[in-house]
DNA sequence: CTGTTAGCGCGTTCAG
DNA sequence: CTGAACGCGCTAACAG
């Protein structure tokens, strides 16, 4: 044997003098005269033996390297590293490992990550997409990757797409308000590039129909950008009696600019997207809860079934969000 | 050219009309009549061709891999997502991906993941260990394999580790609490067999010297756990007049009990690490901060050194914390 | 059931 | 400078 590096598959054959190939049969639970076996055995536990996963998938008839690329926005934020830990659940139990990675919503980042993994041979991806025309995606399903979009639709025809119901949450917090008895509502909406973002306007639109151009803002990206933004819409009269704001850091950024104004028990507002800790401010923050885990889950499964060999047509997945009411959006408008 | 499955060097190599080597000198960047280098070029853009990391690796001098194993306590927790974020952001310079997994605290589980990482012949290893002996973390050691261990002393002898000043951090806190008057402090801490619960606690004796047992809670591991805690600290007669909570979750759940209680202003409260809302609440809560994404740098870059052939003695990195005055830590003690 | 042999896709000799 | 041959560690097909 070697001593520097690794012990291979030939070294346990020598020192259990058997053929490569019981090894391997050894090695992988394929069934051998249990006398050989425990030669085998004792000999890789003496060598410390593993064996080599590339060197497997080179050869394996289905070049399987049990691994799964997940790009997401940022691995660091919180909707995103749940989603993660939800697919890594999943694929724990099937042996499956993830490369994970963050597109920071850059296009180009997200093409070198799929191109960097599509290298790596991975068994399948899945891909919060930024929503840039991706070459790469393309290429990876043409390759016939089976690729699950996540939280957002897929900029490519034909995958599937595992999302929320965005629109209907946000209608659904919108009449909530005017069942309160709201007529002004206020709206605070990330990058229109975005998907998710689109869609919560949309929902927004269908349930509160048309509302003054100020009270509408859209492209706001940082919860500063939003502090300023909804510092602005309730500085300037007439102001709106409640506020949607659709996206976690928007509402906290919101929040921060309604206390600053002196509004926060005056002014109703819902935020889209739960966050840790919105039950502790005061009042605490009503959300309509999107459930990142269960998205993740879902989205992990279904890529299991392609990888089991399911060849039905695109799937398309919506969850259903729920609302949280838990006081901030319980604020009825002033006079009633 | 194979139309299911990749395109190979092999077909690239017949597609431009060179040879097999020549084709690898162009992908490899080692100068070729510029000439050929075009035909190949072409070749491999009209196959779409990638070239196969598992292969490369399995037959490159070095076995080089080109990916780092990571593992988290848990990929979906802030303080280990904004670790590995970090990790990720040095590593990408180098062109390395990152295989994150979670080891839930659990030994077992550790080891696993720490196997299969090693199946994948990982090219070196950043690790928050649970702390209880590893036969496979001191195997991959025996193999060569770089490891840093990060947040938590090492329970191999020999690796490199990178981990926050928790002692002094929590001695710190105590003596500005001392300073402000309080003779009377509880502390709430995490379970003992975690490396910084220890030394949190260390820093608290060392600095507040010896107090009521009663005021002293360990192996507090949630934040449901710490609320119950709290609230059976301040239940009892004599209550303490401060209290320093070392864990965020734990801080957050004593925090809902002064709440509770109605002590919440007349209290003076310390966390340790940070969290996100902690200026929102009221009062906002005073931390001592660790810096997780440079705790995850530093490792990342020790290990960069490492796979650079630094073959140095171990390294024990130890960042300093801040104290974040807030509110909630300045609070005097009652007749003061 | 076991052993032998041939490649998986690529990098690295070695001749030309 | 280029191309042919070899082998990295392993599995799949075959022969015994």
């Amino acid at each position: 044997m070697s001593d520097r590096g690794r012990a291979t598959m030939k070294d346990v054959a020598a020192l259990a003098g058997v053929g490569l190939a019981t090894v391997s049969r050894v090695i992988n639970g394929v069934p051998v005269d249990p006398h050989l076996t425990g030669r085998v055995l004792d000999a890789a536990r003496q060598l410390g033996y593993r064996k080599d996963t590339a060197a497997t998938s080179l050869r394996r008839a289905d070049r399987r390297t049990n691994t799964i690329g997940l790009v997401l926005q940022d691995v660091a934020n919180p909707f995103s590293s749940a989603l993660h830990r939800a697919v890594e659940d999943v694929g724990v139990q099937r042996g499956l490992l993830v490369l994970a990675g963050s597109s920071d919503e850059e296009p180009d980042r997200e093409r070198e990550l799929l191109g960097v993994l599509r290298t790596r041979r991975v068994d399948g991806l899945i891909v919060v997409p930024t929503g840039a025309p991706d070459g790469e995606l393309a290429a990876a399903h043409r390759d016939g990757t089976p690729i699950v979009c996540v939280d957002r639709a897929s900029p490519v025809p034909g995958l599937d797409t595992v999302t929320a119901d965005n629109r209907g949450g946000v209608a659904g917090a919108v009449r909530a308000l005017h069942d309160l008895g709201h007529r002004d509502i206020g709206f605070v909406a990330d990058h229109s590039s975005l998907w998710t973002a689109r869609e919560r306007h949309a929902g927004f639109v269908q349930a509160a129909g048309a509302t003054r151009p100020a009270w509408v803002r859209r492209d706001v990206h940082t919860a500063e950008a939003a502090r300023q933004a909804v510092t602005e819409m309730f500085a300037a009269a007439p102001a709106p009696t409640a506020l949607v704001t659709a996206q976690n850091w928007l509402t906290v950024g919101a929040r921060r600019a309604l206390v600053e104004l002196g509004l926060h028990r005056t002014v109703a507002h819902v935020g889209f997207d739960d966050f840790p800790l919105a039950d502790m401010l005061d009042p605490p923050v009503s959300v309509i809860a999107q459930d990142p885990a269960e998205l993740g889950r879902r989205a992990a499964l279904l890529l299991l079934s392609r990888l089991d060999g399911d060849t039905g047509p695109a799937a398309a997945v919506t969850l259903p969000t729920r609302y949280i009411a838990r006081g901030s959006g319980e604020i009825p408008p002033p006079g009633r």
